[in-house]
DNA sequence: CGAATTGTTGACTTAGTCAATCAAGATAGT
DNA sequence: ACTATCTTGATTGACTAAGTCAACAATTCG
């Protein structure tokens, strides 16, 4: 049901690359006081999702962090997988993993699930990290025409 | 995202009292049984139920627990919810505590919570425990049919 | 009555995860 | 060479979930 700290986080760091996209590297300590992300751990989280594919790393003294996908086709529901894994609301769902539950697939409740992960698949990989963007964009002028009124 | 276990084992509890409405209590030790759950727990759990005023018990010899909603108009939803609290993904929606997000509201990511929150609201307050007694029945006379093929 | 059966209660234990931190090291730019 | 930056793995502390236990209270039925 919810989403973890950590994952928030690595959401909120993506955002943020995503919106610098195309401007070199953004460095951890940026990313890490705009989105309000303890610096040691983004870290940890950009190391991960490095391993993922989805950003890269440049050192030195002009280093950081790019995405490597185009914002445009890169989905929330990519990054949440990555950190959490499958969707499902329950284990029994996750993966075929042999149905450990004691139940033995004989479960009321297995239709109900499935209709909850699919629930969830259709808003997190209909949301690209080019729509918030683009969301932002949009907010932040009614804020300005909100003070100039 | 996901569901305790102690919450997929109210669920599974209160089917099982269901299942067997107008038949008198049910003992816990029989719940526990059907539904593969661990007895001590299943004591706190439906404790806690009663609390929440889900269910009724009733001591001696011929005691048990008994479901006090109709299986009709009793859904899902109010059992997670009654357990596990508000439906949200995240904490930043899940009550109006005043923000304590760092970003104050200015978050990219606050519509598609909402979506989401709403998305599991759609199935889980829809699916009353009517159905799904109803379901499995259908489910098992396939079982029957296949068996005797 | 009294013995058996059942729920009641609250404290307790255990195990695991989440969030965060630290420090030493490697790399790239100037 | 120097400095700013990323790299990596180990480690910590706090918290929560899950499960357990034992003494107790109420009810039923012979």
């Amino acid at each position: 049901m919810s989403i973890s700290q950590k994952c928030q986080y690595a959401l909120r760091a993506t955002f943020e690359l995503a919106k610098h996209v195309g401007e070199g590297p953004v460095r951890i300590a940026d990313i890490a006081k705009t989105q309000a992300i303890p610096i040691r751990f983004l870290e940890v989280i950009l190391n991960q999702l490095k391993q993922g594919g989805f950003v890269e790393s440049r050192r030195g003294s002009t280093g950081g962090y790019v995405l490597t996908h185009s914002p445009a086709t890169l989905t929330v529901g990519e990054i949440i997988r990555f950190i959490e894994g499958p969707l499902s609301p329950v284990q029994c769902i996750a993966g075929s993993t042999g149905d450990q539950c004691p139940l033995h697939g004989d479960c009321a409740f297995l239709p109900m699930w499935e209709k909850v992960k699919d629930a969830l698949s259709d808003v997190y990989d209909s949301t690209t990290f080019e729509d918030l963007v683009e969301q932002e964009r949009v907010r932040r002028k009614e804020h300005v025409l909100d003070y100039s009124i």
